[in-house]
DNA sequence: CGGGCGGCCTGGAGGC
DNA sequence: TGCCTCCAGGCCGCCC
């Protein structure tokens, strides 16, 4: 559920109480995550070292540190981050606190395990195997109407599967893959490589629009998600077609349906996206 | 080789 | 009421 919008308001919640702390501590409760947890060298390299920024690349939340290194954070499905009193009873499934020289530490917390937390050198970072092949950020201003385009010649899946790959661009789940093709009015089931570049402009367009929408409201809160200070997300208001299968189209008289796509749910107006 | 799909996980919802 | 199945979806490996 953690969507480009999502990590980036936990990055800003975060940024303004890790900043310039220095890691005192780490505790690793369960190392069973989606990379498994290397306790010991998680320790070794983080123990000491102070924060400088927090970054965003794709999903994955980079928090520099000094002496050249990263821990990158990865909220997976069900992932959080809380920046909590250290005397606060654990949560359920905590299973990393990150202790700073203050009142408070870090916590990880993930019932699903889908998460991740690793290590990198920061002039390693773009090697990484998890970062080599990552495509354009939606809110750059390299991501443009025309990379898309070309991006999408010759391919012949459908259109929201090619918004959620991340070798294209990074950032768009599934959720805001389906409200960024009804906002421009794009079927979902569409040939990538067969929109029409007018098309590719207001999907473009739409992808932003959507994404910055929902960064305004800090993120959509549907279960559980939180930011770092525990606050939902109210962008779940703003949705147009996701979950609202059968309901009435907010622009037009149709219906939205839900089809799946590659395993994915995927919600539409059969109506105004053609 | 592009693209679809299953596996990883667990909690909550819905069906019987 | 309780048990079972299904679904949620980011990412990757596998397979056609």
């Amino acid at each position: 559920m953690p969507e480009l919008p999502e990590v980036e308001t936990v990055r800003r919640s975060l940024a303004r109480s890790l900043t310039g702390r220095r890691i005192v501590a780490v505790d690793v409760r369960e190392r069973r995550l989606r990379t498994p947890l290397r306790p010991a060298e998680l320790r070794r390299r983080l123990i000491g070292r102070r924060i400088r920024a927090l970054g965003r690349r794709a999903k994955y939340l980079l928090v520099h540190l000094s002496d050249d290194q990263i821990m990158v954070l990865h909220l997976g499905m069900s992932g959080r981050l809380a920046y909590v009193a250290r005397h606060k009873p654990l949560e359920p499934h905590t299973h990393v606190r990150v202790g700073f020289d203050s009142t408070k530490e870090l916590r990880f917390r993930d019932h699903r395990r889908f998460g991740m937390l690793f290590v990198v050198q920061e002039s390693h970072l773009e090697r990484h195997p998890r970062f080599a092949r990552l495509g354009a950020e939606p809110l750059d201003a390299s991501f443009s109407p025309q990379y898309l385009s070309a991006r999408a010649r010759g391919v012949r899946k459908p259109v929201k599967n090619f918004l959620m790959d991340a070798g294209v661009v990074v950032g768009v789940g599934n959720i805001y893959a389906s409200e960024a093709l009804h906002r421009a009015g794009v079927h979902p089931a569409r040939a990538a490589g067969r929109l029409s570049a007018a098309r590719w402009e207001r999907l473009h367009a739409a992808v932003r629009e959507t994404l910055h929408g929902a960064l305004s409201a800090g993120g959509t809160t549907l279960n559980d998600f939180r930011d770092a200070d525990g606050s939902e997300g109210e962008f779940q208001v703003e949705l147009r077609v996701y979950g609202r299968e059968g309901e009435p189209c907010l622009r037009c008289s149709g219906t939205v349906r839900r089809v799946v796509q590659a395993g994915r749910s995927t919600f539409y107006c059969g109506r105004c996206q053609r």
